[in-house]
DNA sequence: TGATTTTGTTACAAAAATATTATATTATTG
DNA sequence: CAATAATATAATATTTTTGTAACAAAATCA
């Protein structure tokens, strides 16, 4: 269940301090200090974020991420990018590279701690949100045909709405601004109104009819799936 | 509640088309043509976050973020850099100077606000409110849901009601203030009258009902949850 | 390409939430 | 116990939030 977190950092000092604020948060850390030991490991073992410092003796950080991304099996594991103060030219090269995020030392813990909190959790949405269908009482949601039904009439919806209502229905009960549903539409940054929501909405409703009792909206918060009477 | 934005651009056209997208976007706004005169509202004023165009007469951007990076009252401050095609080493050095992002001029005025959005996200997430559920006696807080629940009956609270709880049940017999209470309701400077948070207080006891006991006040000083019976 | 669909915005109406005011009530203190 | 201060509450006013229609822009497609 703890998320498992490597760190690849060759000052022992930043790599302790690190291990320790996380393991206090309930994560498992595993530490390496070249990336070498770190494939190793990674061969065999499964992880859900890389810390990656940007220097390093052997092959240097933004190689290492570019080892990671090229490979299809450790492609989808965020990497957060260590550098010190007089590397930032690194971190544009490494977001390019695909990296997820970077922290400039010397850091604070507690940010540190709160900055992966938020891409783990960014993953773990995405993720819940895949492929299996979902059937709540007279609605089916097939994500791999992009398909819904209400009552086995099939709804014929628009990407945004699509994957709008595939979103809140993923996590039923739970609720969810428009920000962050404008944001698993379309991806991060993307600029719309609340409104522009608001409309997708109402679409939604539209086409659900009957079933659009489920698409509740919380006043002050946002929307969400409504996933009981 | 509103963020405020305080631009440093001297190009009047550009200053005039940030500060009406910004506007236009529910920010407070303040402009400045020279580092000098920020400087000197800020003293008095705080604000959320700043624009910093590189190119300046009198002090560059580049020395105005030192100043604001090396002062411990503002080095919190995101720094956003508006730089020309054609200054990326600037770049670099802004953030080597503790800049949080940066914005090549021409840009839309869209993905600046979707920017600056996200970075003042950032900065809130450090302080986010715990997702944890609550549960002291009968009463339960699940803020994933914004739900309350006493005794597993479903209690119905407004946006703001729910946020006072969940602040006050967070930490069980402390003792805040009524300013706390709507700092923590709406964000900081939310200008209202000790009696609305009494009268939320009242709405509040009113639907929880039995769990109304919880409520606790404390006369002179404000609200607490009540922790044992 | 032009037509069609999708998406986004604006503006305004409607609904709901919230704040204030003006009392009433309760606690505190000398 | 009266005098004072603080809080509770009801009624009303204000503000915020949401729903929706109409239009504009952008994307898609045939």
């Amino acid at each position: 269940m703890n998320k498992k977190v490597f760190i690849v950092e060759d000052d022992e000092d930043i790599r302790e301090l690190i291990s320790y604020n996380l393991k206090k948060n309930n994560y498992l850390v595993k530490e390496f200090d070249s990336g070498e030991d770190m494939f190793e490991v990674l061969s065999s073992e499964k992880c859900d974020i890389i810390l990656l410092d940007i220097m390093l003796p052997g092959d240097d950080g933004l190689t290492i991420c570019k080892k990671l991304k090229r490979n299809e099996s450790t492609e989808d594991i965020p990497v957060v990018m260590i550098t010190a103060k007089g590397e930032e030219s690194d971190i544009i090269t490494g977001l390019e590279l695909g990296a997820d995020d970077y922290i400039v030392k010397p850091f604070s813990p507690k940010v540190l701690v709160a900055r992966i909190r938020t891409i783990l959790r960014r993953k773990e949405q995405v993720e819940e949100i895949n492929r299996e269908d979902i059937n709540v009482h007279e609605l089916k949601i097939v994500p791999g045909r992009y398909e819904v039904t209400v009552n086995g009439e099939k709804i014929d919806l628009t990407a945004s709405e699509f994957k709008a209502l595939h979103f809140l229905a993923s996590k039923p009960g739970w609720v969810f601004t428009r920000y962050q549903i404008v944001e698993n539409v379309h991806g991060n940054n993307y600029p719309v109104t609340d409104r522009s929501v608001d409309v997708m909405m109402v679409g939604l409703r539209k086409k659900l009819k009957s079933a659009s009792k489920y698409v509740e909206t919380i006043r002050g918060i946002g929307y969400r799936f409504k996933d009981r009477k």
